[in-house]
DNA sequence: CTGAGCCTTCCCCCAAGGGGAGAGTCAAGC
DNA sequence: GCTTGACTCTCCCCTTGGGGGAAGGCTCAG
């Protein structure tokens, strides 16, 4: 009797290579039909070369062999489909972001890079609605927008006396992770669930307007940075950033205004 | 006098972490504008943060740190453009290929895989034009084309007797290099230049005919494969694909026809 | 019998970082 | 001027999903 193809041969009908299939069969993505208890000679069954087939699907679409796993683990066929359907949500996340990456690297590399410029302004202390989080970066999007919810669950239209804002933590960027506050000047603070009364400090703000997208924001977080430093001061502390017209606005995110403050210190001279 | 922003401030001001300046330093993508002789200690200028932006940018796209040097080292700004525009042109391939990867998944998971059936099929020996060498994975489709173009110049429509073809070795796809042969069986097959008379030997084909674009290709190929190993035959050497329908034929990838034809031998039975 | 194929284990390599240790440096406050 | 704490330096190891190679031994099929 033939005990199933052999390494080599499932290697061939699959075009994977023999190495490749002994490090799934390790990692338990692809366990061959049979292993000689004795020899230890892996032998396949054709009946597997659709599974080999869709973990090379997977892996072209970056898909780490961990996760790979995860989906040929389940047996219940719509949990498969739908953990698959996840994986593939997040390639075409993937596939926006790039697009409106190279968008945003054609408008830096045009020569038109102008725009208004930084200012200094000096706000007083105020107290706001906020919520608070500890947040690793790449969910910043997602905890931005279910505190804003909350945020505005909580106050309606009447209550609210200005533009939704921010504080975000530098290391946020610098460290991948940090705290994140989003606010909401509101006529009476007031402190229910998530959302409690912050006091902000009066501060020194360095202070400029970004129009359009998000994409390239931090050209104009550049500018200010610039600018800070070419002012003989120094950024000291998280970033404020509000939004005047944002997604809630208009979906247009050519029309956007983001207004960003960074509070700054004047150096005593190094 | 202030001798510069330090990393630290630096990475506040474009986001980067301290690490990665660090890095990017050594691979001498960004070198700072100061380095300190005795502390090693390294300081930037405000000026440099639109050259960390576009660094940025291009490492989202995930253009390996080697060709962003490549195109911060050029000083002719035409040159420069021409480059990040090469790259674009990459990242919107991989785009592309992205998709067409999904796509083949939904229709790899999608039950319905049913199909023409494979076939055994004897052919004699024959005489055919031919272009081999041995080639990358990597480089087969530019090869296959240069090769099938050079074998076209030299046999006019009417002294061609059939639809053109390959035959690759199976190490093209298990070791990622191999020996590639492209023909086209025509009325006299002479040498000359890279193209040679190539002398097929009379073989046992295991055959199936495959539908469409060839993203998928390899589930026909899966197909073929189990349908082979199912037969009590196993494949013996190099496979034969010929292009009935081709890229040649009709922009229409869905109306294409690859025949796939692998040399197989009657297992004596292990 | 012989050669090709397969087994494990070991080491090194790539990219683009992250984590952390141990030591030196800077600037502010006292 | 000194201390202190934050910052920075270099150096080494870890990650992922492989690829390359070698050693040393077994097994399979013609």
């Amino acid at each position: 009797m033939r005990p199933g193809l052999t390494i080599g041969e499932f290697a061939t009908l699959t075009r994977l290579s023999v190495r490749t299939l002994r490090r799934y069969h390790q990692a338990g993505l692809l366990v061959p039909a049979r292993v000689d208890p004795h020899t230890g000679y892996r032998y396949y069954a054709a009946e597997q070369i659709p599974s080999a087939q869709v973990i090379q699907r997977l892996r072209e679409l970056d898909v780490p062999l961990a996760g790979i796993g995860a989906v040929l683990a389940t047996d219940d066929p719509a949990e498969r489909g739908a953990l698959v359907e996840e994986h593939l949500g997040r390639v075409e996340e993937a596939l926006d972001r790039a697009r409106a990456t190279v968008l945003s690297l054609r408008r830096l590399l045009s020569p038109e890079r102008s725009g208004p410029s930084p200012s200094l302004r000096t706000i007083g202390a105020r107290s706001v609605a906020a919520v608070s989080g500890e947040v690793d970066r790449g969910e910043s999007l997602a905890w931005y927008a279910s505190a804003m919810a909350e945020l505005d669950a909580a106050y309606p239209r009447e209550e609210r006396t200005g533009a939704p804002g921010g504080r975000y933590a530098n290391e946020l960027f610098t460290a991948g992770r940090g705290l994140m506050t989003v606010y909401r000047p509101v006529r009476t603070p007031r402190a229910h669930g998530r959302v409690e009364v912050l006091g902000l400090p009066a501060a020194e703000l360095a202070v400029v307007v970004h129009h359009g997208p998000h994409d390239d924001i931090d050209v104009t977080y550049g500018r200010l940075g610039a600018w800070v430093a070419g002012h003989a001061l120094a950024v000291d502390g998280p970033v404020h950033e509000s939004y005047p017209v944002g997604p809630a606005d208009t979906g247009d995110a050519a029309r956007w205004r983001t207004e960003i403050g960074w509070p700054v210190f004047r150096i005593t001279g190094r």
